[in-house]
DNA sequence: GCAAAAGTGTTCACCGTACACCCATGC
DNA sequence: GCATGGGTGTACGGTGAACACTTTTGC
């Protein structure tokens, strides 16, 4: 290994950049979850943090692409058909000790059981922390994941991503109970599934919930043609 | 001048790192326009595009910093109060025909006549274009600047930074008139102005328009302290 | 048969919308 | 006095919010 030869210079000094990744999943026991690894580096060893790493020029042909290898590198996820999207970017001489930095921040949104075993199997050092109890951070990772949440509360209510999260499959209980978790507030469900059936952007199956000890529930898919139709005439989704 | 010698190395390539800003200001005839700088550096020279510059660790602490001072420096405003916003981080490895260039993007709302002296004096290479006649521009700056507008088309809405376009002192006709100008479609006046009245966030001053060939109309102010009370409260701004 | 969630319809209050007439000023 | 935008109230319809009982399943 050639260790420390440093062979790109420049005229001016440069900022090392880094995508960092938001990976939310939905549990079953519908509690809303964040993925996050332990730090191995020195620089905040042990530390919980969330997965990320430096832009490679030779490997990202961008910046979405670099969040994406990171995942996968870093978590096993296989970001293919994954909703994922910029939330901002943080540059400042002082958020990393070493020098200054930029990290461009993605979030993720998944179904968490899809992607359990890969992550857990992984090591130790990949976990999963339910939102309001998270550990300490590493960085200004806590301040990067609150604003995380809120992006997805505000974005939630007027965009459909809620179904990312959940199984292609699902029923309208689920849904409500995904809202309410993600918003924290108590919904009527009669109001609701009003809302959403007149909404017209549902396919409604002919299959039920199995195992169940109440009465099974009928389960839906999201619709993203008709979603997409509607958007151009003019349709806002909003709960 | 130590023309080029390269003093500064690192281990892997380094994305250049720029930050670039959409200036927004609302003009006189109600028409809504975007600074743009013209470009006299060989890469694109000639062309229109957005205010930027690289960003300098020595100089900047953070994005934002850079931001501000590129602002400044490109077209002599200062940006102390004004109204600047991260909109979007775009890197890649083609957008920039020399290297792989990061341009994180801030958008700044600014009362126009304040600062229209400063941009037309400075030079001929900063003008103010109305959005909706915009030259071809560098780079994927047409890109940019459709996000900046759509960004603000949506916040608009929900968010109180259309005052930011006034000035201070501003008749209700005046802002009933920027969100025709930014929604692209006609409201009811007195609907309007109701709903304005309702949220009970503006000072109604005792102070009229001068100078006018018709009735005067009141002057207001957004009472920002108000609106910051009643957010805390659960209130939301929407027009 | 009991617990647990699914499923469904009606009423009411409020808010957004549509709409028309008089007022103050400059020329 | 006329042109120009400023200022105000009311009636209607639609939508969101509140609310209770019956159904299906597992145990």
């Amino acid at each position: 290994m050639s260790t420390s030869t440093k062979e790109y210079c420049y005229k001016y000094p440069r900022s090392a950049l880094a995508v960092d990744c938001l990976v939310f999943g939905l549990d079953e026991d519908n509690s809303l979850k964040l993925l996050l690894i332990q730090r191995s580096q020195k620089t905040f060893k042990g530390k919980w943090a969330l997965p990320g790493g430096f832009v490679q020029l030779d490997k990202d042909a961008s910046l979405e692409a670099a969040a994406r290898r990171v995942l996968r590198k870093e978590t096993g996820i296989d970001s293919k058909g994954v909703f994922l999207e910029q939330l901002y970017t943080f540059g400042s001489e002082k958020r990393d000790p070493r020098e200054w930095t930029t990290s461009v921040i993605y979030y993720a949104l998944i179904n968490l059981n899809e992607y359990k075993l890969k992550a857990s199997t992984d090591a130790s050092d990949v976990q999963w922390f339910v939102i309001d109890n998270l550990p300490s951070l590493a960085f200004d990772h806590t301040e990067i994941v609150e604003m995380g949440i809120n992006r997805i509360r505000g974005k939630v209510r007027y965009q459909p991503i809620g179904f990312e999260l959940l199984p292609k499959k699902f029923t309208l209980g689920q849904l409500q109970t995904l809202y309410e978790t993600i918003l924290n507030e108590k919904l009527d469900r009669r109001n609701f599934f009003r809302k959403l059936r007149k909404m017209d952007i549902f396919i409604e199956l002919e299959e039920f919930q199995e195992g169940v000890s109440h009465r099974p529930a009928k389960l839906y898919q999201f619709d993203e043609q008709k979603y997409k139709q509607l958007k151009k005439k003019g349709f806002n989704f909003e709960i």
